[in-house]
DNA sequence: CCTAACAAGAGAACGTTGTTCTTTTAAGTG
DNA sequence: CACTTAAAAGAACAACGTTCTCTTGTTAGG
């Protein structure tokens, strides 16, 4: 809990402040031990506020977790688009999806609870503004890996959308429950099967690209 | 509500007969409205008992769904088998993945859920019987859909996964919450962006088993 | 500089969760 | 017909997200 300069947020740019701080510490919670753990009263700790305000900026919890997924599309998208200049097989673009996705766990923790629960209990405009963001940056990031891997944009984002979403399944799957880790400790067969995050990212990634129309024929 | 023949079961087929009714309730509240708006209250009231005697039972709200998980994943597995003579070609049996994943939304629900919600707040043993199953099972619907697919087993294996893991993100995504619904009257452009549960299930298979090495071979 | 309004913030209170504790009592047993 | 037992009920509890009320910095106007 870091005292900021100012006791109340009246000035625009102080509440934009406010709003920050409470976006930081939310993040770096979840960061540090997974969405789902994260309560509305952790966070209000973490920034040294009262639940209630929390709740004033944001209008519920989960739509502090949906401000900070829709910041996380954008940022993976920036970073895909970093590293596309090397990238000229669809191969390349495969691995720097992978790869990209794999340096922001938080991004994959928060894309494998969204449909689930962050897109519930929040209110209509901000669903709205998440979904558009989200349809946008995946749009805008096809069409960005499309010439790279050889694709049309609708496939280069259906790429994109897969790779997104292969990374909320298997982010939880390879990122195991504590008493799934207890399971694995006494059980080798199964800890077997717990997948690996980027290799099985990048074989379903590999194999969905491989399997899209452009590339099945060349 | 249905009231049993006896008050107390302490023969240990009564016993069964509760866990059963138990988890009848909980699978037909769950079919109703969503596994996560079901209530370990709303279970006990529809079985017509105190919500202590359900966590006897089962030890947590999660177990009764990890329970319900693991009998849908055996049912699913059937139902496969039952329509792989007919399956001759990888395009048949990806639609009969797809299809009979579709015949059930409970379990694509569950798959949605599993990683996310129900593998946490469970004793280890459950999650261990749980696991079994799931890995069991999986492998061997891929065994048996395999040579139907002119795939390896572990080919097989891996599509079957697939099937699950993919409709655990669709299934959601399709049927989306009651706010998102109100976005998508709002917004037609991005309600066009929802995807239809069935054709992306089996373009998103019938991509990937078109990657897998034997059949890009062919 | 003083004062009055506004609204940020604190904190108590509420309803709903899931879980635990205590009590009651139906159902087997001798 | 007692007597034991554990199934079932329900009160109690802790934790959650949310709402309500009150306090008090902060700023603008005189």
């Amino acid at each position: 809990m870091t005292r900021s300069a100012f006791l109340r947020a009246r000035r625009p740019e102080h509440k934009e402040q406010r709003r920050q701080a409470i976006l930081d510490a939310a993040r770096e919670l979840a960061a540090a031990s997974g969405v789902r753990t994260v309560s509305l009263g952790a966070v209000a700790e973490a920034v040294g506020l009262a639940k209630s305000n929390i709740v004033r900026y944001f209008g519920t919890r989960e739509e502090i977790y949906l401000q900070l997924a829709a910041e996380e599309w954008l940022a993976w998208s920036a970073a895909v688009a970093e590293r596309l200049p090397e990238a000229t097989d669809p191969e390349a673009v495969v691995t720097a999806l992978a790869e990209t996705l794999a340096a922001r766990p938080l991004f994959c923790d928060l894309l494998g609870n969204t449909s689930t629960s962050l897109e519930h209990n929040v209110s209509v405009p901000a669903a709205h503004a998440f979904k558009r963001t989200v349809v946008g940056t995946v749009a805008e990031l096809g069409a960005r890996i499309a010439p790279a891997a050889g694709l049309t944009p609708a496939e280069g984002l259906e790429l994109a959308a897969a790779a997104a979403g292969l990374a909320g399944v298997l982010y939880p799957a390879a990122n195991p429950s504590p008493v799934l880790v207890q399971v694995y400790a006494q059980d080798a067969e199964l800890a077997a099967s717990c997948p690996p995050f980027v290799p099985t990212l990048v074989r379903g990634l590999r194999a969905m690209a491989a399997g899209l129309p452009t590339l099945r024929e060349s």
